[in-house]
DNA sequence: GCATAAACGAGACGGTACGTCGGGTCTTCCA
DNA sequence: TGGAAGACCCGACGTACCGTCTCGTTTATGC
């Protein structure tokens, strides 16, 4: 009676499609960027590189498509929700550690670099990366800070978005060139220095 | 006194080794950053490729050495010195805008994109940058840091090294994700942001 | 009892059929033979490229098939009779100059050289040509030369397929490695040849 | 003081030039045509594709300098010399019976097949073709028929060219559309007929 | 006279080979 | 003897077709 298409009408168009991206999620945790290929994704995939050209203009789009299937598999939003346990200081340095000890798996680690490499130099990838990975995110992270000004632990004239980016481009760039060991300590200090700079009555 | 070496035995070395490295650089400056190839370098400079993976072992390497040749070219040393007027705000103000008018010029922005690009996936150019280029940088600006320290206009416990992370990294991952216009505003925003955080009598 | 089938019971079936030996024969006429796709054939008849392999087994099937068709059009048989003045010669004549017309056309030419390309290549191919193209033919052909041999004309005893390729193949030969013009005088003597290798009293 | 450039300089280029010929002529003769591929004669000749397509524009170029260089290894001319008994009927009967047993070989006829097939379709290569091997070939038989002329077993105002075609390309054809069994004794009616049609006095 | 299954157009699919590009190596020849 | 020139091997690129496989959508009866 119900569901007569039924949602998944096109089940082999599907299913090569989730061939493909899981091929290529496995190829970006396991090789370092540069010796990820089309090819390679297709013959993992069991797939023609026609089927992967069809879809996707370049590889950057492949991987990056890659990327969102898999943040979007924690669908319906509240995924992305922040701790909030009214102590600001202590949520974000929750937040913050296991930031860092994502990025200690190597496996991670080679997947946001093989990112980061595709949206440094693609504009339009990067507005895509915004629009659908970044901001959702960022959105999670400023409720809990706009939650933070309304207890009086934050200045309520603050820009969030500056104190998003006080807060983790450091960690960001260190990891990113190396830069540093990314320690425990180091996000507790981070933590510090972004609430001493836009904490309660500072300006 | 001086002509510490053979006289001109190794002149063509040196200036088929500038030709390259000067193509490189107009290159990078000129094109996106996938587009060139080390036979487009070649051809540019008037050289073999040989002579080029004579000297480096790869197109990343020979990039990079382009950009290391560029910071050398002030050499001995001062090119590097921040302004001290003794106002630590108005000081980093200056090369905070400074800086930002650097990103808006496009062919020092494909530039650094190149250059981020090759130390992300290159862990050993990555080093090769800290040490050759960072550090020096970094150096120089931590002496600026040092005497606010002294001018009790900065916590004089302050680690350095974060104050630098803290102003530059924000400005630094707005610019590569294009997460944002890059203004005069902002700059004095993170000088603001940072000087509260490490201010004096903050800890 | 007639119509046992029914003449038009699967009209659709056969239009498309027709579709696709009208573009076949279109194509093999105006491009060069090696650029002849089948998807080309299904997209100028009109029809999908599973309605071509649902008949027939391969390109050179589809392209055999449609010089067939064209050879069946001229249906009940006696369309190729030749003519029988009563002199062999001129009737001879009189057709080799028929044949050399032919292959001056140069979409006539594509096709036979699409043709030969096949069959030479193929060997069930080349059975199926001989029995329902170049048999018939030389029937008829045969049956003027023993009408010849009635008249005196020719030996009685000369073998008539012998006398076909002597006749013929220089003809051919000449055509397909483009050897050398095609001429009236060339039919002449190719036919004067043959009735002195073949003529009366010979043996 | 001899020898100044030398016949072989380049040492490499030979080199890479003879191994793609040889795996040419070996795919040839053990693979039907159509399966011959430019890839797979890289890969037998442990050669980048590259350089094959730096050498010839298209596999038929490559096939057909196979052939060609084959027939120039027996290099300075006489090679190709028919012998001469004295005896025409004998000398043309043992030539024909020695191509008809060529044509039995199965790799000689899958070579031919290529060869024709290639000429078949490219006005170019057919040029080429007659330029090269098959001109200097008739010559060499139209030399002995000069010598029959001189001898009185042959009209002396025959076109040799014409001869050569009513002897060869009966046997050409019957074997291109496999049109029945070629045996000593088709050889052999062939030249009777060829040399009832051009013998002394006939016209 | 309407339902229904075969055949259809469309075109995506897994593949193979194409002809090109560029990386990094190796050879030749010139200055 | 070192460097410009460029051929070489290799491997990936993105495209064209192959022959197969769904997809809805006609039609042309057969219930």
């Amino acid at each position: 009676m119900s569901n007569v298409k039924g949602p998944d009408h096109s089940r082999r168009k599907e299913r090569s499609r989730q061939a493909i991206l899981a091929a290529t999620r496995a190829l970006v945790a396991e090789e370092p960027y540069e010796k990820i290929t089309v090819e390679a994704i297709a013959a993992r995939a069991g797939v023609g590189k026609q089927t992967i050209y069809r879809r996707w203009p370049s590889k950057s789009a492949v991987v990056f498509a890659a990327f969102l299937a898999l943040s979007e598999d924690g669908e319906d939003g509240r995924s992305v929700a922040l701790p909030d346990t009214g102590d600001i200081e202590a949520d974000l340095k929750l937040v913050m550690r296991a930031t860092v000890e994502e990025f200690a798996d190597p496996s991670f680690d080679r997947m946001i670099r093989a990112l980061t490499t595709e949206i440094a130099v693609d504009a339009a990838l990067a507005a895509e990366y915004r629009e659908k990975l970044a901001r959702p995110l960022a959105e999670a992270k400023k409720a809990r800070l706009r939650s933070a000004q309304a207890a009086g632990q934050l200045d309520p004239a603050a820009d969030l978005d500056l104190v998003l980016e006080v807060l983790y481009a450091p960690l960001f760039q260190r990891w990113l060139h190396r830069g540093g060991p990314l320690t425990t300590a180091y996000a507790d200090a981070l933590v510090d220095a972004t609430l001493r700079a836009f904490g309660p009555g500072r300006r």
